[in-house]
RNA sequence: GGCAGGUUGCCCGAGUGGCCAAAGGGAGCGGACUGUAAAUCCGUCGGCUCAGCCUACGUUGGUUCGAAUCCAACACCUGCCA
């Protein structure tokens, strides 16, 4: 008998917060257990911190329970409320079209099939869209009283700053009475959700309890953030890290782990992977000795990207990342090689005739926003062509300088890398 | 519906007629150090056809030689009252 799904999750750090685990223990061990996890279309993709909840999902199936994912078709229609304060609602239009995009992304990550742990795929707005008011408010929002949802922190912060909507404020209602309708309809009896989501999900358990008089189980997952407590995935930029390859590109993604911090990689190795403890510790201890070869960093960003965009992708964006960082002069990589490069960063073309100096090749490449913030980096002394640093922002590309003819590759700073291809 | 306060750059926040593309902080970005790490220090941080010009301080209009700053209307937010 392998480990057990609690305490594999108790050692990777999984468990935020969770009701009474003695008793989930108990239901897991006596029969396969359906639990489910919801994801809101807030964006048309999901993003890096999604996968905590999704993969916890999987090593539930793995440990032999039915997962749900729950694609929130009518939770993403309300929005959940944040501290920041009310957010914008999106056309309904807009958000069953996020709702088919995340659908089809978070179905990836679980199995299908007809086996007892076989996973199932639901949308809340199959039992919320048509829902009359009157249903709603009798049957779910009887249950709960307005005082112990004032309690919930994000609530209480919102009401000492701008307020919220009613709106918002029933959010809570419906994900309890997703709980509730996938407890109905599949005696699903546990969910997972990030740390954040505490409130939402006891009010489900409760719900559950009150209305079936069955007992729910709840654990929460700590919202993923770095050493520095910044909130994960954000910190490349501004942006967010997308599963969706045509947002954030694979080249892109896995460069972002390779730069996890040392004292993070341990930690996301045991939140975002499938590898062992040991095999986690003799990662940690190889970073401790030698962390120049970042050895915790590229399994990392080898696994995640294998997860994400798959074995193929991944040999790609390695051999990639090979030739733009390695030692070797880019003279010598052959065509094929830099071409695949190529293909996997951004690029960028201009017209030879244009006389393009250093900072219409940093614009055309991507690697800055604007010409004034090329001239910036040139002068600070951040700009490179070809692995030279070109601090004159008249410079201009020579015939020599094209690598097998056609490319420029540009790079800001020491890792923003992009191949401008130059067309005669 | 009434009264009061508010709306500034990615975020927070100063600025009450010219010296304001707008203090300060944070984030971001670049450099040095290193290891495509952290910390630290330094620099930078609207755009362009760049010693000039164009956009920008909720929106629109007005006063003025000149407005983020004054006036009016409108929108939204917050609080108190109804």
């Amino acid at each position: 008998m392998s480990e057990h799904i609690l305490d594999e999750l108790t050692w990777r750090g999984l468990i935020a917060q969770s009701t009474d685990l003695d008793a989930l223990r108990g239901d897991l061990e006596s029969a396969p257990l359906t639990l489910y996890a919801g994801f809101d279309p807030t964006a048309p993709s999901l993003h890096a911190g999604h996968l905590v909840p999704l993969l916890a999902l999987r090593r539930f199936q793995l440990a032999g329970h039915r997962p749900i994912v729950l694609a929130g078709g009518a939770t993403g229609l309300i929005g959940d409320p944040r501290d920041v304060g009310e957010r914008t609602l999106h056309s309904a239009d807009l958000v069953a079209e996020w709702t088919d995009r995340i659908r089809d992304q978070l179905s990836r990550f679980v199995d299908f099939d007809d086996s007892p742990t076989g996973a199932l795929v639901e949308n809340n707005a199959n039992w919320t869209a048509d829902m009359p008011v009157t249903e709603f408010l009798r049957d779910v929002g009887k249950h709960f009283t307005v005082n112990v949802m004032l309690g919930r922190e994000t609530i209480k912060r919102r009401l000492e700053g701008e307020g919220i909507s009613y709106t918002e404020f029933s959010y809570m209602l419906l994900q309890a009475n997703d709980y509730l309708q996938l407890h109905r309809r599949h005696g699903c009896r546990l969910q997972l959700g990030g740390s954040d989501q505490w409130g939402n999900i006891v009010a489900g358990v409760d719900l559950v309890r009150r209305v079936e008089g069955a007992q729910a189980h709840a654990i929460t997952l700590p919202l993923v953030t770095d050493s520095e407590g910044r909130k994960f995935g954000k910190s490349t930029g501004g942006g967010s890290l997308w599963l969706d390859p045509t947002m954030t590109s694979p080249y892109a993604w896995f460069q972002y782990f390779v730069n996890t911090a040392d004292a993070d990689a341990g930690r996301y190795l045991r939140m975002f992977t499938f590898l062992s403890d040991e095999e986690i510790r003799a990662l940690e201890q190889e970073t401790a000795d030698r962390p120049q070869l970042r050895s915790a960093q590229r399994r990392l960003a080898e696994e995640l990207t294998t997860l994400v965009h798959g074995a193929e992708e991944t040999r790609r964006v390695i051999a990639a990342s090979q030739a733009l960082f390695g030692r070797g002069e880019l003279r010598d990589l052959d065509e094929a090689t830099l071409n695949a490069a190529m293909a996997e960063v951004p690029t960028g073309a201009v017209p030879l005739a244009e006389q393009p100096t250093i900072v219409d090749l940093l614009v055309a490449s991507g690697v800055v926003p604007s010409k004034a913030a090329a001239r910036r980096t040139v002068n600070e002394g951040g700009a490179y062509v070809n692995n030279a640093k070109i601090g004159d922002e008249e410079w201009r590309p020579g015939e020599a300088d094209l690598l097998h003819g056609r490319w420029l590759v540009v790079r800001r700073g020491k890792r923003h890398t992009a191949g401008v291809e130059v067309v005669r």
